[in-house]
DNA sequence: GCCAACGTTGGC
DNA sequence: GCCAACGTTGGC
């Protein structure tokens, strides 16, 4: 039974079209431990939404998989990236990922607008007053329960 | 090991 | 661009 997830990423820089085109992305460059923590817990094949952040509006827009469990993350150790991280080694490594995979986009964007109207999504970490986790975890119940808003809507 | 300052996130 | 929330850092 796979558990679910929700990836938040800001269009701008990695969009649902961008996954769409390559099929898979290291999810790099996490620098909460908070974070780092749960994507250990990911196993193969689990599915996570797919959320757009920091625009207008924000929302969840499609569905992927976890197609690697944790690996170091490869940009801690690149001194050119912006992610690169001194005070971690090889020997060991600070930051972990996992690996994405495109599934799906949903036949529309589902608005945090519209996700705050549903008293069973209350207690989404997304939806908490000053949670700010861009990776988390959903529930079965959750999981069901967004899908359903778009279910009968046509795939786009 | 406390806690104030700082930096980042992300909705608005 | 603003700012609340909160994790992290660093002085002590």
């Amino acid at each position: 039974m796979p558990r679910h997830w929700l990836f938040k990423t800001e269009p701008d820089a990695f969009s649902i079209d961008d996954l769409q085109r390559v099929g898979r992305e290291e999810w790099s460059g996490v620098r909460s431990f908070q974070a780092r923590n749960i994507m250990r817990e990911m196993k193969l094949g689990d599915l996570g939404f797919f959320y757009h952040s920091s625009i207008q509006p924000p929302g969840i827009v499609g569905v992927c998989e976890v197609v690697a469990e944790a690996h170091p993350d490869s940009t801690q150790f690149d001194r050119k990236s912006e992610y690169w991280d001194p005070s971690s080694g090889r020997a060991n490594p600070k930051w972990w990922c996992v690996d994405v995979g495109f599934v799906r986009k949903l036949p529309r964007m589902i608005p945090l607008d519209e996700l705050r109207t549903i008293p069973a999504l209350a207690y989404m970490p997304l939806l908490r007053r000053g949670q700010r986790l861009s990776v988390q975890p959903v529930t079965p119940q959750e999981w069901a329960l967004i899908l359903a808003l778009v279910a009968s809507e046509k795939s786009g």
